[in-house]
DNA sequence: TATTAAGTACACCGATCTGTTTACGTAACG
DNA sequence: CGTTACGTAAACAGATCGGTGTACTTAATA
């Protein structure tokens, strides 16, 4: 225990217990819900012995947050970083759903914990605030009158879009989409682009997948 | 049992059980969620026996698609019976949310059951679906240009701000309500009104509670 | 090689959940 | 009156849940 220090877990020479645990909860939590997936069936499918899984992680609410913590690196912020698109266009691209993804995390976490004070939801919050934050920046970068209100609506518009997607079991992302161009061109004074109000489909079509 | 057909329940000397289950079950699966309240917690809240909920409801998830059921008419569709009011004005009305709902239930249903072919499930989509009817419909009386196409657009916004603010635990509602005020003055040929996108306040101010 | 941390297998605990059973009141109606 | 549906109380089934305890194996390091 001399080089490498141990930190909050010991994985020098494990075999990566931790890393599986997260990944079983990422697709389980995901697929079948945060309250309908024990522990039992986590550490299954992790190949994971119960009691190392309890090594790594407290509890289940803390292996939740955990999961939710390493849910972001995957999905927006991509969008964000993308040189090759404008910043309108990188505004539009938050709206491009790769179809693949049933629910925001941060949203279903939010309403099957049902506890604000739970640290998965304070998570929640704290990563939808910095979303709208990104938005606000980004849109202030592609010159709206006021940016703070675009972003917050962008942001309204992604998780809309979501949530509407989830009851209906239909992709609804296309229409924030098409909310979005009507906000953004309403809100840069020389707003180019085509019409102002009418129907377009999903916009630039980025392939990067994203999830609100 | 000669007068008054029997029908699906017989409630015809009964001391009402059936009517404070649903209101017990209204307000705990509101306040607690559905997977955090208890056939037992239900039947303690109502008092009743726990043989007469069963005799009434076959299974939990009856009784939770007949919650979904009865939620119904205490909430959206008295907005759009409002003749005081304009239908421009009926629309904006629908993002009036009096901070007391906690979430849309229809959306917290979906999440929560997690199944798409769960009687509430489909009744959510059914209710979500109808709602969106109305809306359009509205929107055709303003005399929008796309009918069909505001309505979807404003019913996603309902559940923008529904999602969002059970996530943020902060009122979204007056953002969904300001992006509203810019999609129907947008979709409106001939719209009057104020500004086109600078921020608003909430509507109207309809004193009407509503849940989307 | 001896130590030590990481992981395993598995039984087990107490709590809670949906749902059932049994045995018993009670009020309305013919 | 007696019948009958509606209701109660409380124990109980059977399952699953989150979480522990114990005794064991494995592998990297000092």
């Amino acid at each position: 225990m001399t080089e490498f220090e141990k930190g909050p877990r010991g994985r020098r020479r494990g075999r990566g217990a931790r890393e599986r645990i997260l990944s079983a909860s990422q697709q389980l939590f995901r697929d079948q819900g945060i309250n309908r997936t024990g522990m039992n069936e986590v550490c299954a499918a992790a190949q994971v012995s119960k009691r190392t899984a309890y090594q790594h992680f407290a509890s289940k609410d803390e292996l939740v947050a955990e999961y939710l913590r390493r849910f972001d690196p995957d999905v927006m912020p991509g969008v964000f970083d993308r040189a090759d698109l404008s910043p309108r266009e990188r505004l539009l691209a938050a709206f491009a759903m790769p179809a693949s993804t049933p629910l925001c995390p941060y949203i279903a976490a939010a309403v099957e914990l049902h506890d604000p004070e739970h640290p998965a939801s304070r998570y929640a919050r704290d990563y939808k605030t910095a979303i709208a934050a990104r938005l606000t920046e980004t849109a202030r970068e592609a010159g709206a009158r006021n940016p703070e209100q675009l972003g917050e609506q962008l942001a309204l518009l992604i998780d809309g879009a979501a949530a509407r997607t989830r009851v209906l079991n239909h992709d609804s992302f296309p229409t924030a989409a098409a909310i979005a161009a009507v906000l953004i061109d309403n809100a840069i004074p020389a707003a180019p682009s085509e019409q102002s109000s009418d129907d377009r489909g999903a916009p630039a079509s980025a392939p990067v997948p994203i999830g609100g």
